[in-house]
DNA sequence: GTCATACATTGATCGAAATCAAAGGTGGAT
DNA sequence: ATCCACCTTTGATTTCGATCAATGTATGAC
C-alpha cells in the first residue's frame, strides 16, 4: 500500500483514481505521467473531426464540448455534450465517429494512443474505469434516445435542463434558497437545437413558452434559473422518482 | 502458454476470447465455467425490467430482444436491439435501466453478478473485451441518436433496414447473385415503430412507399429482399464510404 | 371448412414542428 | 457613442407524421 505524493498525483482525469489507489505501484503512476499531456482550446475549435484520424485519447478537464454529426445536406445532431471528466477517443480506434467541438475553452489531459492502448493492457484498474465510465455513458446515450424519439419539444427541452442541472449538481450549479437551481447554459440556441433535434425557432419559443408557464426564468438569454425544479422534472415527464437510474 | 482443450472452451458468449487466449491459464477458464448457466426465454418474455433488480449478467446466444423504456402514457422508445454477442446487464449495477424482451425465442449465457464482478476484477481480459464491445455499443447507440433526431420517416426505415442488414452480414443474412441481401425483420410493424420513433401507420406506409419505389421487396410481411443495397443505403441518406465508422 | 385474433395496410383529417420571413437584443470593434 | 455581426425572438404559412377510422390478410383453434 503505497503513499503517493502529490506532485505524482493526476486528479482532474479518468485515470486520477491510481492516486489513491492502493494497490498501484509509484512506477505505474510515474510511466502514466510521462504520456500525458495537456492541452487548451479556443472556443469553437474542433478537437476531433468525424472520419479522421485521432491518434490520441483525452479527457476533459475543464469547459465543455459537443459531439455531432452533420449529414450532408447541413443536418447536424449533437450526440453528446462533453463535461469533466468525459473522454474523448477510445483504444482500438484511431478515427473519430463523430466531430468533437469546444463550447467556449476547454482544457484536456492527452495521451497518445500507443501509450494509452499500452496503460490499459498492462494496467486492470485502468480498462476496469473506463469500462464503468463508458457503461454510464452507454446509459446515458440511450436515455437520450427516448427524448430524441419519443417526447415532444417542449418535453425535450424540460428534460434537457433537468439532466443539465444534475449533471452540474455534481460541480458548480448554485442551488437556492427554496429549492431552486440556476444554471448557465454552455450552448447557443442553435447547438441546443441540434442536441434536441429541434429547429432554433422551436427551441426559442419553447423556451419562451416555459418562461411563461413560470417553469424556469430568464435573466439572460443563456442564465437559466429554475425556481421549482421538480416540477420542471414533472414537464419532462418523469414519474417522480427522481430521474433516470444513471 | 497453454493449449485449451475443447471441454472448457465457451465459444458462444462474450467471454469466448478466453478460450483461445494464449496467456490465461486453465484454472481461472474452469472457474468461469462453473458460474455460467444457459437460459432460453419465449417469445416475448421479459429478460428485465426498467428499474427492478438485475442480479446477472447474460450474453445473447441466440434469437433477438429489444432493450426499451415505456412511457407512464404508454409511448415507448426501443433503444436497442439485441442480438448474439450482445450482453444484458453490467457490472456494478444491481438495477437494469430498461426493459428487456425477447422477440422470438431467446438463449442466453448468463451469470450471476457477483460472481461476474469478481471476474472481471480478476481477470484483465475480461473487462478489455467488456470495454471494447461497450464503446462499440456506445457509437452505435449514439449513431442512432442521428437517426431519431434528424432523419425524416423514409430515412429512418432506411436507415434501419440497412443497419440489420449489416449486421446480419457476420451471420445468416443472405447475399443474393447481384448484389442484392435478403433479411427476415425479427420486429413486428410495432415494434419496429417503436425502434425508429414513428407510429405502426407511418412505419407501414414508408415501407409501402419503399417498395413501390423499388428500393425493397416484400414477399412477406416480414420478409425484405434489397436488390440494391447501395441504392438502399442512399435513401438512409449514407455518403457511400460504406456506413458509420462502427 | 368457419371463426377468432393479431398483425398489417390504406384512407381522411388534424396538429406539432418545420420553414419562410422579419424584427429585437446584445456585445464587441472602432 | 455608433455601427456591425451575431444571436434570439416572434409571426405567418406549410408540411410531415400523428391520429382517427376502416378494411385487408395471415395463422391457428375448433
Amino acid at each position: 500500500m503505497t503513499r503517493l505524493t502529490p506532485i505524482i498525483a493526476c486528479n482532474d482525469c479518468p485515470i486520477r483514481f491510481r492516486a489513491v489507489c492502493a494497490d498501484c505501484d509509484a512506477e505505474e503512476l510515474a510511466m502514466l505521467e510521462r504520456v500525458k499531456t495537456y492541452r487548451t482550446y479556443a472556443a469553437g475549435a474542433h478537437l476531433a473531426l468525424a472520419g479522421e484520424g485521432l491518434d490520441h485519447f483525452s479527457s476533459i478537464v475543464s469547459g465543455c464540448a459537443t459531439m455531432s454529426r452533420t449529414l450532408e445536406d447541413g443536418r447536424r445532431q449533437t450526440v453528446g455534450l462533453l463535461m469533466p471528466p468525459d473522454f474523448i477517443g477510445r483504444p482500438g480506434r484511431a478515427q473519430s465517429a463523430f466531430d468533437v467541438q469546444a463550447l467556449g475553452e476547454v482544457t484536456v489531459c492527452r495521451f497518445e494512443r500507443r501509450a494509452f492502448e499500452q496503460m490499459v493492457r498492462d494496467t486492470p484498474h485502468i480498462a476496469t474505469r473506463l469500462l464503468t465510465m463508458s457503461l454510464d455513458e452507454l446509459d446515458a446515450a440511450r436515455d437520450w434516445a427516448v427524448v430524441l424519439g419519443r417526447m415532444t419539444a417542449r418535453e425535450k427541452l424540460a428534460a434537457f435542463l433537468v439532466s443539465l442541472a444534475r449533471r452540474q449538481a455534481q460541480g458548480s450549479t448554485a442551488r437556492l434558497p427554496g429549492g431552486g437551481v440556476s444554471l448557465t447554459l454552455p450552448l447557443t440556441r442553435e447547438e441546443l437545437a441540434d442536441h434536441l433535434g429541434l429547429t432554433i425557432e422551436t427551441t426559442s419559443r419553447q423556451m419562451t413558452a416555459l418562461r411563461k408557464d413560470g417553469l424556469i426564468d430568464l435573466r439572460q438569454s443563456r442564465e437559466v434559473l429554475i425556481p421549482d425544479f421538480e416540477a420542471l422534472s414533472a414537464e419532462a415527464g418523469e414519474d417522480g422518482d427522481g430521474g433516470p437510474i444513471v
